[in-house]
RNA sequence: GGUCCCAUAGACUAACGGUUAGGUCACAAGCCUUUCACGCUUGCAGUAGGGGUUCGAAUCCCCUUGGGAUCACCA
């Protein structure tokens, strides 16, 4: 069987990290079975519609390297792939569920329909009482069709029949069984003309060849109905797989409120998508248990349905921090060092590539994301930084200051400002004076960096460079010296 | 509330019915070190509860409890 699957969202704002897992799978599934990914949009509800909402959804799948071989963009044998293109389908396929009595008319008000759940009593129970509303059944098919012809507003609906078992096999979670007693008669046509997501959902998976449906388990309940659908049309269903839910601290399903939940925003922030996606993959899923890190080639190598956990799987932030600093370590410095000027040049920094490297490899081992190296270490970029008073307070007295002094002219004496030669003449120095390098050292960071820790001193003063070193020396002590004794 | 799904430490997870229940994050301690990190080592911490089936259960079955999803002319 040739596997194509799909993933099919709605494009209401932008794309959630649970939908971009969701499209991972899918993905992951289609490159591991040499099958077909398509990308189809689902765009029946016009109130929800947002501008530039599938622009988005593209460029954030394309951010985390998800290929889709069909979608909207790229055309393909069994388009159109926007469901607002292909509303003639749906209404043929409506129709055809009509003249085989699977479906009905129906010209129910969404006032009658709140009165009948109100009149029902039981708020949790509004199933549509068919043999009481405004509908073929009850005025039957030649009034029916008196009324639409007469432009009265019409849905229609799906008939369900009664005490019937609907069994399905889900490759993750196994047999599922519902009773047709406790399903509605679903609307199939709004009266808008546009299908609801059951119809639009079934009619395009099978009209698009869709093998195997692999989404969110939020849709694990309508999937009988589904069922329903394509035994009503006597067409084979797909396999199905419904993933496990990605959730809050608080266990409820991702939303917004308690966090960002747009990948955008993830992408915003300067995560990097190798260690976005990695951390979503393993969300729900793993290879082997052991191992955190992956290239996308392994897990398109060891991807497989069934191993996919049944719970549902906290969206941890912590550990998405800790991923991204293992690939911060891991990736070509050049690359996030092209990150890094780029951010650099947002804050009207101007940094060359190379002092942009030299960042990055000083700095990688303490950063989570890229751009946290302008909060550790602002005096890379400005000589305008703060000093940290309490370590002052701690570091510095009348002795310090005639080691420290003697040590400055030693330095301004040395033409080779390399961190080993640095290194070398400090120790040498020190220990003629019967001291420990750790003295000089933290006074010195004081002076350089304005903070109490940082990266490797000399290193740090090696790529800031003697002039700027031996200028930030001078304007400690001509200002900055007695404005922290004062203060 | 009905229906459905789910249940290994605080979080992510591994374990053909046979392991001392393994790995990772977080947390704690120690080592390394010019500080902070990184790294390394160690520690803390788990099969929700109760019944079965079996020589043997985290694993299979049932009940209880807990959590979640869903029940729209939204997807």
């Amino acid at each position: 069987m040739d596997v194509r699957v799909r993933f099919a969202p709605s494009p209401t704002g932008y794309l959630h990290v649970g939908g971009l897992r969701t499209a991972l799978y899918n993905y992951l599934f289609a490159k591991h079975n040499n099958g077909k990914m398509i990308l189809r949009i689902e765009d029946t509800d016009r109130s929800r519609y947002v501008e530039n909402a599938i622009e988005n959804l593209i460029d954030s799948l394309k951010w985390a390297g998800i290929e889709y071989d069909e979608g909207p963009d790229i055309g393909g044998d069994y388009g159109p792939y926007k469901q607002s293109d292909r509303l003639e389908l749906y209404k043929k396929y409506a129709q055809e569920l009509l003249d085989s009595s699977k479906a009905y008319y129906a010209f129910d008000t969404s006032e009658e329909l709140t009165e009948m759940r109100k009149k029902n009593g039981d708020i949790f129970d509004p199933k549509y009482k068919r043999l009481e509303m405004n509908n073929q059944f009850t005025i039957g098919l030649e009034e029916s069709k008196k009324l639409i012809n007469n432009g009265v507003d019409y849905v229609i609906r799906l008939l369900v029949p009664e005490n019937e078992e609907i069994i399905f096999q889900d490759i993750i979670r196994g047999e599922i069984k519902v009773s047709t007693n406790d399903i509605d008669d679903q609307i199939l046509l709004k009266s808008d003309g546009y299908p609801t997501y059951h119809l639009a959902n079934v009619v395009d998976d099978y009209s698009m060849k869709i093998s195997h449906v692999i989404r969110g388990e939020e849709w694990l309940p309508s999937t009988p109905k589904h069922i329903l659908l394509y035994n009503s049309f006597n067409w084979e269903p797909p396999k199905f797989a419904h993933l496990p839910l990605l959730l809050n601290k608080d266990k409820s399903k991702l939303r917004k409120r308690q966090g960002s939940v747009a990948v955008e925003d993830y992408i915003q922030k300067g995560y990097l998508k190798d260690a976005f996606v990695n951390f979503i993959a393993l969300l729900g899923w793993n290879p082997t248990g052991d191992r955190e890190i992956y290239s996308i080639k392994e897990f398109i190598e060891y991807f497989n349905l069934e191993k996919v956990n049944k719970a549902g799987a906290v969206f941890d932030v912590q550990k998405l921090d800790w991923m991204n600093q293992q690939y911060i370590k891991l990736i070509n410095p050049e690359i996030l060092a092209e990150i890094l000027q780029i951010s650099a040049k947002k804050r009207n920094f101007e940094i060359t590539n190379e002092y942009s490297i030299k960042l990055i490899n000083l700095f990688k081992e303490r950063i989570v994301l890229v751009d946290d190296i302008f909060e550790v270490a602002p005096y890379m970029f400005t000589d305008n930084f703060d000093y940290d008073k309490e370590y002052f307070n701690k570091k510095w007295n009348e002795k310090t200051i005639s080691i420290i002094s003697k040590l400055l002219a030693i330095y301004e004496n040395t033409d080779e400002f390399s961190h080993s030669n640095l290194h070398n003449i400090t120790k040498e120095y020190v220990e003629n004076m019967g001291k420990k390098i750790t003295d000089v050292i933290h006074p010195i960071r004081l002076m350089i960096t304005g903070q109490s820790s940082g990266a490797s001193m000399f290193e740090t003063m090696e790529i800031l460079g003697k002039d700027r070193c031996m200028k930030r020396f001078k304007y400690f002590f001509d200002e900055i010296f007695i404005k922290l004794c004062n203060e």
